[in-house]
DNA sequence: CTGTTAGCGCCTTCAT
DNA sequence: ATGAAGGCGCTAACAG
């Protein structure tokens, strides 16, 4: 067996015996909370080095009460993970190494506030990222009052004192509609999400469809809204009962991925040419998920690597004790052009 | 200010003084690694409850040597994170925490040798899962001497003793003639990914690649490889070449995700249709990312939730002891069949 | 069945 | 500028 056993890792002692200190002088050299003179500072750092000394994580925290970690608190069951959560977790992760932390991935069913609570209650993390964050978020007490530091990614309805970082969402009707208006449609259809997830009061999908109908209104703009269920088939059925409707639209904005792959399959079917014919536009895709659609879809959609990173940097800001009263962060919609809008055709009526 | 403090947390000593108990009867009664009389156990598990106890996780790591905690170590700057990589971070951190583990996600670059060895020497985590492995890949070596119990996913060329999860990449090509064969396809074009990465020893690609020709020489087929970088535009180019080279190809198959969407827009422009015209099936392509195309794509590829699962299983294993000389699983190519390949045109010749 | 006693490896307040 | 000593909260022998 040359299979290697766990070498024994140098401690604290063992550099405080080599430098010949004592192992708080290691301790202060590491850390440098107190003035070492040079010449023991670096036989201490040689003694360091020769023993290959990392100080232990877990004694660390247990003394310091810093255990340089954070969770994730990322939902399962609900409609499982997609790719612009995924953008969230990378960048996270790679703000919060940059500050040295790292992040822990836990997986935890929105409703299962016991476990949350069991989970905060172990003092393994010290602060929370909360993932897909609903209305009215059970979690968010919890939290609160185990006096753990958190950062929700989306909001609560109730969020004013909470460290939040979201998209805003509101902008996206009025940009969609101008950019619309811009190249002459007057006509547009809405494929949206169904209407269950807004009657339960999901955020992205309140927070869009207000500001949307309100400011076409205003602008004289005609909008024929159908909600779908996130499939391809859904999409299918709405876009038919869409045109059938209003057979004058020249403009589609999505705002539900597998319903629009359906709605580009039947227009597709239909020899519909985008955009000559037809002008699309879809909410909230993440990027790489929408170049795989073809044609590629201009979006308007959040930058999930922002929020991820903001969230880690809000968190670790309230970790380290920043006072602001409040720290909230609303993402500007990020426009990506990939060809699926042009002027709107003539003679339409 | 409302502002809920940290409340502090129970120790175990209040448990004890409230149940009457020394301490280490405490430990025990949640161990359960010695018998306890009923009576006492209740008073303690009372006292528990009163007080809201759960262990502090970090002392019982400091005092156990176990942590919990697994590391996921994931390459950044590659290639990014995309989406088939994302299930297996999903299904091992589900199936780590069947077994009482918590993953830690710990990006980390290939060649960043120092800082790994660092990183295991801390003790923070029990055991690590590697991700993105390389034919000759220098972590190995490192988390090999260090002691410290690790799973690769993919696997290096030298692995006969290494634990490892990986797919069977070798029957991608043989189930893909298979199939196009059986629909009368004898003239086949491929586009493949970037020599650099072929060259670079990547495992999917070069695993992939002699069993499939071999078969196809075997079979008679002709085949016709491209390799193209992973970009739609690099696949555009490498479907052009190909068409122009081989203009009797009825099949094509795809292992390059951005490329294949490059080949379906020029196949789309040129009013090739799918499959009559030309049948596609690609390889690896994560299900969803896959149902993202349109046409979607018929599909032989890698369970990333099976591959997952299977690391952090296969990790566990090795760290409740198990002896089985070799933990070693490659998965069956999973075939999907989404309607992309047809029977072969006729008159070709 | 239960209690006592060392640690685990490090941080930090007190001394000097 | 440096040491000594007392925890942090828990595990795991060692004693009854």
């Amino acid at each position: 067996m040359s299979s290697t056993k766990k070498p024994k890792q140098a401690t604290r002692a063992d550099v405080a015996k080599m430098a010949g200190v004592s192992e708080s002088t290691v301790s202060y050299a590491l850390t440098g909370v107190r003035p070492i003179s040079d010449e023991t500072r670096e036989r201490i750092e040689e003694a360091m080095k020769t023993l290959g000394y990392v100080p232990n994580a877990m004694a660390q925290a247990l003394a310091s009460k810093k255990s340089g970690l954070l969770a994730l608190l990322f939902p399962v069951g609900e409609r499982g993970f997609d790719e612009t959560d995924f953008e969230y977790v990378e960048a996270a992760t790679a703000a919060a190494a940059e500050d040295g932390y790292q992040l822990l991935l836990w997986p935890n069913a929105v409703e299962d506030v016991a476990s949350l609570r069991k989970i905060v209650a172990q003092g393994l993390v010290e602060g929370v990222l909360l993932m897909e964050v609903r209305a009215q978020d059970p979690r968010v007490e919890v939290l609160r009052d185990s006096g753990t530091p958190f950062c929700l990614i989306g909001r609560t309805d109730d969020s004013q004192d909470l460290t939040f970082v979201d998209a805003d969402f509101s902008q996206w009707g009025p940009m969609a509609l101008h950019h619309l208006l811009d190249l002459g449609h007057t006509n547009i259809g809405v494929i949206s999400m169904s209407s269950d997830l807004l009657e339960a009061g999901y955020g992205p999908g309140v927070r869009t469809e207000k500001p949307l109908l309100d400011l076409a209104k205003r602008l004289g703009i005609t909008i024929t809204i159908k909600h779908a269920k996130a499939t391809i088939r859904a999409g299918r059925e709405a876009f038919e009962e869409l045109t059938a409707e209003q057979p004058d639209i020249t403009a589609l904005i999505g705002f539900n991925e597998p319903a629009l792959i359906g709605a580009l399959e039947v227009a597709g079917a239909r020899g519909i040419n985008i955009p000559e014919d037809l002008s699309m536009l879809s909410f909230g895709i993440s990027d790489e998920a929408e170049n795989m659609t073809v044609p590629a879809q201009t979006t308007i959609g959040v930058d999930g690597r922002e929020l991820g990173r903001m969230a880690a940097q809000y968190l670790v800001a309230r970790l380290n004790g920043d006072k602001k009263s409040v720290l909230q962060y609303l993402t500007q919609p990020q426009f990506v052009d990939r060809g699926s809008t042009g002027l709107a055709p003539l003679g339409q009526k």
